[in-house]
DNA sequence: ATGGTTGCAAACAATTTGCACCAAA
DNA sequence: TTTGGTGCAAATTGTTTGCAACCAT
């Protein structure tokens, strides 16, 4: 059984690393090992990651300055979605399916939810501004205080 | 001309800060005249503030460090609005009547927007949490290219 | 070949912290 | 007198930059 275990575990990562090179090359991003290894990173975490999360999950092999333009060019790219906890750090996320999030003001625990606006707010947005003619992406996050600190 | 215009600048001065200090007593925080220095700088600015931008404004009569703490906790009181527009920095903003922003990923000109989510979308969330019985605020922000960065 | 990509090291900027002092209840 | 607020200075942490070496296409 542990052997199974550990063999899905290997193909899963052979696969995410598969599936980061091929979005990589769909996307016309040259496809290098730093890349495909913070792109493989994120998807693993299936979670948002700061700058110094995906360092340490890269185990350093790829250096901070590099981490920091790779996450700029796939957010540019639109490959991952950049927000924001208000803790002072950037995140970062590959997002099977598009969602955000809900944060703990109180102990920053985060739940993600399959929460997104109505077409018709983007559709406002356009007919509304003035400088924008479209909109790339968006950030939404809600925040709260989670029913465990809500006891103390 | 010249003297009616100081004049109602420096009544709208006056008023802000009596504003200011107004809230805080009805929020239950002390008046100091730190906090209604920095209460009353982010409301004439009517635009969202870094931290740095707002040591500027108070014209660094206020401690850096006095800042984030006074804005943590304006906050915290939902006295202002904090967010993010993906330039490393928080904002925070007083808001007379709640909105949102459109930035542009290439230059950072921010747009105002009067739009917000509706109602449905936070009932959804209630219905949907396990770990939040209910949500404080949120944040929600658009991102772009200007018509003037498209045109480059 | 060559233009984009990376590592390294240093610089920079935002944010946090500990402590002494001060002010209001 | 006690609690909370502020200033100061230093430390910490996140982020950016310039340049030489390197590598995918």
């Amino acid at each position: 059984m542990q052997i199974i275990r550990i063999c899905s575990i290997l193909q899963n990562m052979k696969k995410k690393q598969q599936q980061s090179e091929h979005i990589l090359q769909q996307t016309g991003l040259k496809v290098t090992t730093e890349r495909v290894c913070v792109l493989s990173a994120l998807m693993k975490a299936s979670k948002p990651l700061s700058v110094p999360d995906v360092y340490k999950a890269v185990k350093k092999h790829v250096d901070q300055s590099t981490v920091y333009r790779i996450l700029d060019q796939l957010v540019e790219s639109r490959i991952i979605y950049q927000t924001d906890f208000r803790d002072s750090k950037n995140y970062y996320e590959f997002q099977d399916h598009h969602h955000h999030h809900i944060v703990c003001t109180k102990c920053g625990t985060r739940e993600h939810i399959n929460i997104c606006l109505p077409p018709s707010v983007e559709k406002k947005l356009k007919q509304t501004s003035k400088m924008f003619s479209g909109t790339l992406d968006h950030t939404l996050e809600f925040f709260g205080i989670c029913r465990v600190c809500k006891k103390c």
